[in-house]
DNA sequence: GCCACCGGTGGC
DNA sequence: GCCACCGGTGGC
């Protein structure tokens, strides 16, 4: 990974820059996922700005999430350094790192959106510059969920704080276990934000959230990560490809390294590391259909699931209806570990190159106590519900 | 015909 | 159970 890239431009579509607005130019009230790295939100049962009433998952909660006494070293010394207050407040909140992303798109903030009053007008709302990179980003013609906003939480105060860009939260995402966000670096466009100010966003159960991964690099100058939320109840809920500058999108690193082999122009200057194809979890448990066990029977059918009982059926349940999308209904399984291989600063990917039908090397995955906090982004499934039941 | 999306599976 | 990869295919 290289440590600090330029400022992402996305160069496929034309000029844009870091200042331009992200714009949904054709999704109404639909989110995009895109990264985010949050943390221990978890055991924060009295998050701030979130509201939980779930009682009943919280046994389940809190038997799955990590607990900050579990946070890795990187994590224990930030703790240790930051002027988190140890109160009562924070007894559940003690990991200085709750962050996510967000994004908003116009259409969304307004109805889903709850800012608090002087939250206000993030820069990147402005409805009259359509952003080519979201009509690149979603499928509006398959009416599929995309992120909506990215946000990250302040480490300090854990309130959460909407990016003006993807641009931007990708930047923060790429560093965030090393330089935790704080309400105070989003006075790069909020120069008069703090720890004080309410909170940018809350959880209202309006939305889905996601938990992102930490520590993804940037993508290369020129080419474009993307994020691509499938819909709900599939086998898996979402896709990351990367556009590469000519255009062509290439989904798994096999077949970015592939591509560096084939089109060397193009591979000056990129590195594996820059790559990551991890996805964000959705906090909504059922958002992704659980595997069927593929175990046959003696009569040739498969099973696991004699009565349907894996086969659930999979049944959106409404925002005013469900709690799972607030914090404290979150169902974690094991906590997220740094794949060494590509994700850690420094590191690099050192997959061999395959031959098609080839599976190449899994990356390792850090030894325990690499806990990290991963992220949330909202989603709006409303186009989505019940598209399988 | 292309390709975005989804499902399925091998491997761990 | 999760992840990475890739084949199939429906919608355009």
């Amino acid at each position: 990974m290289q440590p600090s890239l330029p400022k992402f431009t996305i160069k496929i579509k034309g000029e844009r820059n870091d200042s331009e607005p992200l714009m949904p130019s054709s999704l109404s009230g639909q989110a995009v996922i895109s990264g985010t790295t949050a943390s221990v939100l978890h055991n924060c049962k009295r998050e701030e700005g979130i509201d939980i009433n779930t009682p009943a998952s919280q046994d389940q909660q809190e038997n799955n999430l990590p607990r900050p006494e579990k946070a890795n070293s990187l994590e224990k010394e930030r703790d240790n350094s930051s002027n988190i207050d140890d109160d009562d407040d924070d007894q559940d909140c003690n990991n200085a790192q709750n962050q996510l992303v967000l994004y908003n798109p116009p259409d969304a903030v307004s109805d889903d959106v709850e800012f608090s009053p002087d939250a206000v007008p993030i820069n990147f709302m402005n409805p009259s510059q359509p952003s080519q990179l979201y009509s690149l980003q979603n499928s509006v013609s398959r009416n599929l969920p995309s992120v909506g906003a990215f946000t990250v939480q302040c480490a300090k105060c854990f309130k959460w704080r909407l990016i003006p860009s993807k641009e931007k939260y990708e930047e923060i995402r790429e560093h965030i276990l090393e330089q935790p966000f704080v309400c105070e670096a989003a006075r790069e466009w909020r120069p008069e934000i703090s720890c004080d100010d309410d909170p940018d966003i809350r959880q209202d159960g309006s939305r889905l959230w996601a938990i992102d991964r930490p520590n993804i690099a940037q993508a290369p100058l020129g080419w474009e990560r993307l994020l691509r939320i499938r819909g709900f109840g599939g086998t898996k809920f979402a896709d990351v490809y990367y556009v590469t500058p000519s255009g062509k999108r290439l989904r798994s690193m096999v077949e970015v390294q592939r591509y560096l082999l084939e089109h060397p122009d193009e591979a000056e200057g990129v590195a594996m590391s820059q790559f990551s194809f991890q996805i964000p979890r959705p906090l909504q448990e059922n958002y992704v259909k659980k595997r069927t066990p593929r175990i046959a029977f003696p009569d040739g059918g498969t099973s696991g699931t004699p009565g349907s009982s894996q086969a659930r059926p999979l049944t959106w349940v409404r925002p005013e209806a469900n709690t799972d999308l607030q914090l404290g209904m979150l169902d974690y399984g094991s906590p997220y570990q740094i794949p060494e291989a590509v994700d850690r600063p420094g590191a690099s990917y050192q997959a061999p190159l395959h031959e098609p039908g080839d599976r190449p090397a899994k990356r390792l995955k850090q030894p325990s106590g690499q806990m990290y906090n991963g992220g949330y982004t909202y989603m709006n499934l409303q186009q989505d519900e019940g598209r399988r039941t």
